[in-house]
RNA sequence: GGGCUCGUAGAUCAGCGGUAGAUCACUCCCUUGGCAUGGGAGAGGCCCCGGGUUCAAAUCCCGGCGAGUCCA
């Protein structure tokens, strides 16, 4: 076994005469220049230096930091690099957010599969970090969104082949070196700079890194990734996995473009730094001013809290009061200054988070990065009502947009305002339900129970605090457990998530052997037949897997399904069933075996893949008329096709009107009758990416350095589909209907061609037969429809009444029933075959008289009616019970009216006739 | 991708196996010089849709549609 310690003893640190130190008080060990330096400088063993007293020669903006560090690596050889969407999840599945810079490069560069855009490179990295959401504001230095400015070379050992880039561009002396430099040419003092070693671990890979803490923050961390996990890995890292050295070894830097701004300025906060004009003006807004003595407290324990060990929310409130000691006031009035101040830091931060978000047109949702998006725009919305900040939310990210140089800020304050809206309505809807709920509550002077808090938010969206607050203006009380979010989080618990086994795998390794099967149905999408050799079959349960040299089966992918067909040797006609694409290899599903060796005709179902490729064709053209009608932040979030339609689903943030869908709708055919030529070219990614961007990717990420593009009209993808090679072949393009799937993300599903057509024609039969139905044309279908529909309530209603009517006049009219008389009243028995109502209104109308009615019907198998008036002791419940019981089945009701039944209605005047003694015996008794 | 909640009068919601309700809004009448208001009467419901269970479903079960919400 070896450890990392040999990894850490750089050229560059001999040649400058560094010393290798341990820490006395946390034991890491570090580099420094300074001989007698004891201590590594990171926090806590170490304070801040910087508080009003800069660590560089000038102070910088943000913006001017960012072009500082840009341009002096792109004078050193690097190409400089524009950021990544924040909205990681565009370019990989295992992440939600971009939460650092060599993000942008995974899995496929890092790995190695495909080209880096530059070698080296720099960038400046937007990035969200979640997880950091309760410190900021807090702590001083924690901020949700943060750009990582970093250089990042990828290299490959001499002896590896395979790979997209080769050699060395530099590794590790280099890479201090070039940190110095820049700390140099800042005017750092290059005494007060330590490195700390410090093995960086993440995501399976690992590797030697280096924290560069100068004066007391750390501001760049240096990783070296050059292992990957390997359970016979040489080196043991301290999340206690093996690892061992790979092929390809990247250099991964991460400079905190905030706190090197910071620490160019030394104010009390990071946020005073990097945002200071939105900082004055929230102040303004929420009307907080200090006089000089309270503005020179609140500096007082920004400082002592920067130099104390907080690392997050719970440190703060231990520190307050240690704070507060020191500056000899009490900790509520520290509190009192504080708190509002620590707020407004958070809504600076969180609104430049939802820039960024909103900015790479990240979509409001219930799943995904556009929950997140929503949950920090709540977040940020409550912070606004509780320090006071009446300006509007979308005013805020705005302003956070603008300086970001978003250039879409109408469609981020549309979407900002659209989001508070919606907000306002949950809390209204939720405000309502508090409101009763407290009331009960408050009545019967018991606390709302944990289980009604934990609904509440979960199916309600109310935060436990939110309902106390409510509660308590109706005078119920509300006990929250301090585990509250860990009792939400066991319900969840029981959520198992089964892992399904892909059944392509199982066989995977048996084709891993076999050459790559030349794929024609790219050189000519529109020839449906080919010759080809049998390099293999495979017997399976259900039919054959064929393996040929070449194919024109396209294998299903991209939404698109496979080919069908038929492939024929002299002597055997196999069904090709299905097509699957498994590693380099098509595997055919046959019904048959053509034999291994064999040279076969294969011919595609041409009706099939040519409904196929109209509906490939036309998902592009509908997606492509969309963001023209919707807007440019319309990307696709998946798509199917079939041969009688098609569905695209689209990320808005709002429902889609009748008319947008017919807009939509005339453009994509617009573009079929233009008749544009659809065309494909093989580009390497880089370069489609430079010159098209990242919305070429609306149907995933393909790997690989080349990456093939379809153009339609002005529209281009990548995409891996067969194509029609003019738009005019698709003939025409039918909305069928959209639904909203779920929140922000509508599908559009849509039929091209003769399925259109077919459609179209399903249609107005459709309609044609509802219109002979009604006896009139078609287009007066609706008004007769809503005529007939009028016509039939109102005879509906027209019915009860006379029911009602027709009650009244048997119950006064004399009766045809039999009359027992009681003590109190005048029982009637009756038999009347009519349905439930009219038994009921019958009943009504005899007690209305002051009569027991027992009505009896035989209309549909045996049902009773039993009503008794007030003040006669008699249980209707209970007799009609005993009579259905008589008729098989049951019955019941409160004791004032009931009504029953049963299937057997030829015992129901048997059951009649027991009524008088039933009666008797019930009074009786 | 998964969990939970909710669809009843124009609006907000009760009812949760046994005769569909309340409040506001609406129409008309009365009180007042007029307004705020007060009193009275009335109209307004495919109880989201489709199956099932049951003598009986707005109510229970299953499926669909629509909306909301929490989590990954």
């Amino acid at each position: 076994m070896s450890d990392l310690e040999d990894a850490y003893k750089l050229e560059y640190f001999a040649e400058e005469g560094f010393h290798r130190k341990e820490c006395p008080k946390c034991g890491a060990m570090y580099w420094t220049r300074d001989e007698d330096r004891d201590s590594c400088g990171e926090p806590p063993c170490e304070t801040y230096q910087f508080i009003d007293d800069p660590g560089f020669e000038k102070e910088y903006t943000l913006e001017e930091m960012r072009e500082a560090f840009l341009s002096f690596f792109e004078r050193n050889g690097h190409e400089r690099i524009d950021p990544y969407p924040v909205a990681a999840n565009r370019w990989r599945d295992d992440v939600l957010l971009t939460q650092a810079s060599i993000y942008d490069f995974q899995p496929l560069i890092t790995s190695g599969q495909t080209p880096p855009p530059a070698n080296p490179l720099t960038i400046s990295q937007p990035c969200i970090r979640m997880q950091d959401i309760d410190n900021v504001g807090k702590t001083g230095r924690h901020t949700m969104a943060f750009e990582m400015m970093a250089h990042h070379a990828f290299n490959a050992r001499d002896d590896a082949d395979g790979y997209a880039y080769e050699g060395e561009v530099y590794w590790k002396s280099e890479t201090v070196r070039y940190c110095e430099q820049l700390l140099e040419e800042l005017g750092a003092d290059m005494e007060q700079v330590t490195y700390i070693e410090d093995p960086w671990v993440g995501g399976g890979n690992a590797g030697p890194a280096i924290e560069v803490i100068y004066r007391g923050l750390e501001l760049a961390t240096l990783v070296f990734m050059s292992l990957e996990q390997d359970p016979d890995g040489e080196y043991l890292l301290k999340d206690g996995n093996r690892y061992s050295e790979m092929d390809t070894y990247v250099v991964d830097t991460g400079y905190g473009l905030e706190r090197w701004t910071w620490i160019s300025q030394g104010t009390p906060t990071v946020y005073e730094a990097v945002y200071p004009e939105m900082i004055t003006f929230l102040r303004e807004n929420a009307d907080i001013s200090l006089s000089d003595s309270e503005e020179q407290l609140v500096n007082d324990a920004a400082r002592l809290s920067g130099n104390l060990d907080i690392d997050d929310v719970d440190d703060v409130e231990a520190a307050r009061g240690e704070i507060a000691e020191k500056l000899g006031v009490e900790t509520d009035t520290l509190r009192a200054l504080v708190e509002p101040l620590e707020q407004i830091y958070a809504i600076a931060d969180h609104s430049r988070t939802l820039a960024y978000m909103f900015g790479d047109e990240i979509v409001p949702s219930n799943v995904g990065t556009g929950y997140l998006a929503r949950m920090v725009l709540r977040r940020t919305k409550r912070l606004c009502d509780t320090v006071g900040v009446d300006a509007p939310l979308d005013k805020l990210v705005d302003m956070q947009a603008e300086r970001l140089g978003y250039q879409n800020r109408d469609t981020i304050r549309e979407v900002v305002r659209t989001e508070v809206e919606r907000y306002r309505e949950t809390l209204e809807r939720g405000g309502r339900r508090v409101e009763s709920l407290a009331q009960d509550h408050a009545e019967s002077g018991e606390p709302i129970p944990t289980q009604t808090l934990i609904e509440l938010y979960d199916s309600h969206g109310l935060q436990p605090d939110m309902v106390a607050e409510i509660a308590t203006e109706y005078g119920a009380t509300v006990d929250i457990p301090d585990d509250f979010y860990s009792l939400v989080a066991a319900q969840h618990e029981d959520e198992a998530d089964e892992q399904e086994t892909d059944v392509d795998t199982q066989h995977e390794a048996e084709f891993a052997d076999l050459p790559e099967t030349d794929r024609l149905y790219y050189d000519d999408q529109q020839r449906f037949s080919f010759e080809a050799m049998v390099l293999d079959v495979f017997e399976r349960e259900d039919g054959y897997d064929v393996v040929l040299d070449q194919t024109m089966f396209y294998p299903e992918g991209g939404g698109q399904p496979a080919d069908h067909g038929t492939l024929t040797t002299d002597d055997v006609t196999a069904d090709v069933v299905d097509v699957q694409l498994i590693g380099d290899v098509v595997v055919h599903r046959t019904d048959a075996d053509p034999g291994k060796g064999e040279f076969v005709r294969g011919q595609l179902e041409t009706t099939r893949r040519k409904r196929l490729m109209r509906h490939h064709t036309a998902t592009h053209l509908v997606g492509h008329a969309a963001r023209a009608v919707l807007g440019d932040h319309i990307r696709q979030a998946g798509a199917q096709k079939a041969t009688d339609s098609a569905r695209i689903d689209l990320k808005h943030f709002q429902s889609v009107t009748d008319e947008q869908v017919r807009e939509i709708e005339r453009r994509a055919n617009e573009l079929v009758m233009k008749n544009a030529s659809v065309t494909q070219e093989w580009l390497d990614r880089n370069e489609a990416e430079e010159t098209y961007g990242f919305d070429i990717y609306q149907g995933g990420i393909p790997s690989g350095e080349q990456i093939r593009l379809i153009h339609a009209e002005e529209d281009t993808q990548a995409c891996g589909g067969t194509h029609v090679s003019s738009t005019g072949e698709i003939g025409a393009i039918s909305v069928l209907s959209t639904e909203r799937i779920q929140d922000g993300v509508v599908r559009f599903t849509f039929a091209a061609g003769d399925a259109a057509i077919e459609a179209m024609q399903q249609t107005e039969k459709t309609l044609a037969e509802t219109a002979d139905i009604l006896a009139v044309s078609p287009p007066e279908v609706p008004e007769t429809a809503e005529r007939f529909f009028e016509e039939w309530k109102a005879r509906g209603k027209q019915i009860d009444e006379l029911k009602e009517e027709l009650a009244a006049v048997r119950a006064s009219g004399g009766t045809s029933g039999e009359e027992v008389e009681l003590d109190e009243a005048t029982a009637i028995i009756q038999r009347l075959d009519g349905d439930m109502d009219e038994l009921r209104a019958t009943a009504n109308a005899l007690v209305d008289e002051g009569n027991v009615a027992v009505i009896g019907s035989g209309a549909d198998g045996a049902q009773f009616v039993v009503a008794v008036p007030d003040g006669v002791a008699l249980n209707a419940g209970q007799l009609v019970g005993e009579l259905a019981e008589r008729v098989g089945g049951g019955g019941g009701g409160p004791p004032d009216f009931a009504q029953g039944g049963g299937p057997d209605a030829d015992a129901l005047d048997e059951a009649l006739e027991s009524v008088p003694a039933l009666l008797k015996e019930s009074l009786g008794n």
